[in-house]
DNA sequence: TGCGTTTTAAATGTCAGACTTTTAAATGTC
DNA sequence: GACATTTAAAAGTCTGACATTTAAAACGCA
């Protein structure tokens, strides 16, 4: 792990790429401890505080972990399901609010990529699975429950379907997408008559689901995003014509 | 945003994510200038290498860009789909290496993620894709060419692909599932009838791009997943035969 | 007045050293 | 042997200083 003093990169940025590198490549494996603070401060002849800022940066990417103590240290971390997760929605998220993408595109984006996990998930739900979605289904249908409240059961209902593939890496994948729509989601106002229509949807993908018929849940999936799409227009267009 | 001192957190991660709440929740805005470090410290009452360390954790993340000088200081950074591409590659590359994510189970959210794209790529591909993937498969056809490039041009065959359904957020999901797998893929040697077979599957997938034919590009992917998976078996079953 | 140069101030980047807190292991005591 | 005490190692935090970069202000000159 070498570092280049004259390089216009700060020295603490150079010094995670280091140590993100020897990550990457194995040669720090899971678990492995690092050198204490002053040891680095040794190897890359800089101060504490410059290799502290490096392992906040690495901490920042749950790339590490610290404790301390007599045995403590930084620790390279075993990347989990759920640290993968939240990143990928936090980055979803702000991708999606800061570069203007249309509803359209992210709305597509997240269907697309729903259908594909749909004849998996088809064929391996689980009691479980199916349990889940009609609860929330059966959630949706309760008057009285907010905006808010109704996006969040609409997420554990897309939650629910795709899990059901029972590949961790697919719901991690989708994770994102789906969940990074729900602030997007949650701008619109959802009418009683709307939310029929979505209930009605989710019922028939959720019938789909129990009678394992994969076409026919991506046939489902395909009509929820045209209602969601005609929807969000719908809701725009009359905002647009307020103002 | 407020901090609370008496959490057992690291103070300089609380205020890492006092503005990252800060950030995601819209109430900084892209190019805004944050406080400077003299007047984070004054908020928070909290020494100065604190508040840099918790502005490095931020950075880490693409979330602030810092700039020396006069005007600097840290501003809230656009987070671009370039920089959230390499996050999400990082991400599912540690991710699969660190948590013994079977071949298998890779493979397939990777096809199933990239037959989400199908239809739409089918669509919408412009010339510059299809001839793209056209190029990809001559240089996959040469011989003499290393396992190493061969795969290297297999990701970029499968970017352009992915890149012709024209939905950026779509393209942004699969790349962390394609270009992660393939630190997996090198691990394969390919023989001289492997690669003859891909060969002639990647150009049946092109020729269902070229005739805009969503369904038969399905196929051609599933194909191609089953002809992966069975090459992946066969060279982990040879070397667990050599050991 | 207008343009180029110099100065200056503000901001981040880096360093050195000290002190605090946490934690586990070593040591001592009953 | 079990429990309490001490000790040392490590991260966490603070103070203060200096270096470097950068843009704007001040200045000088034609």
């Amino acid at each position: 792990m070498k570092i280049d003093p004259d390089s216009a990169a700060d020295l603490s940025a150079q010094i995670a790429e280091a140590i993100r590198d020897a990550i990457i490549s194995g040669e720090l494996i899971v678990d492995t401890r690092l050198p204490s603070e002053a040891e680095l401060v040794e190897h890359f002849k800089v101060s504490r505080p410059t290799v502290r800022e490096a392992l906040k940066r690495l901490a920042a990417q749950s790339l590490i972990r610290t404790q301390r103590g007599a045995t403590g240290g930084a620790f390279v971390n075993r990347l989990s399901f759920e640290d993968a997760h939240s990143q990928q929605i936090t980055t979803s998220t702000l991708l999606l609010s800061m570069n203007a993408v249309s509803f359209e595109t992210a709305c597509e984006a997240r269907y697309a990529l729903e259908r594909a996990c749909a004849p998996l998930s088809a064929e391996r739900r689980s009691a479980d699975h199916l349990a889940t979605m009609r609860a929330e289904i059966h959630r949706q249908s309760q008057p009285g429950l907010t905006d808010e409240a109704f996006c969040a059961s609409d997420v554990a209902f897309h939650r629910a379907l795709v899990d059901g593939a029972c590949n961790p890496v697919l719901s991690y994948q989708l994770a994102g997408a789906v969940e990074a729509m729900q602030p997007l989601m949650n701008m619109i106002t959802f009418t009683a008559r709307s939310r029929e229509a979505i209930v009605a949807l989710h019922t028939q993908i959720a019938d789909a689901v129990e009678a394992r018929d994969g076409l026919a849940l991506s046939v489902g999936l395909t009509l929820l995003e045209q209602e969601t799409q005609t929807l969000a227009q719908s809701v725009f267009a009359a905002r647009a014509g307020r103002h």
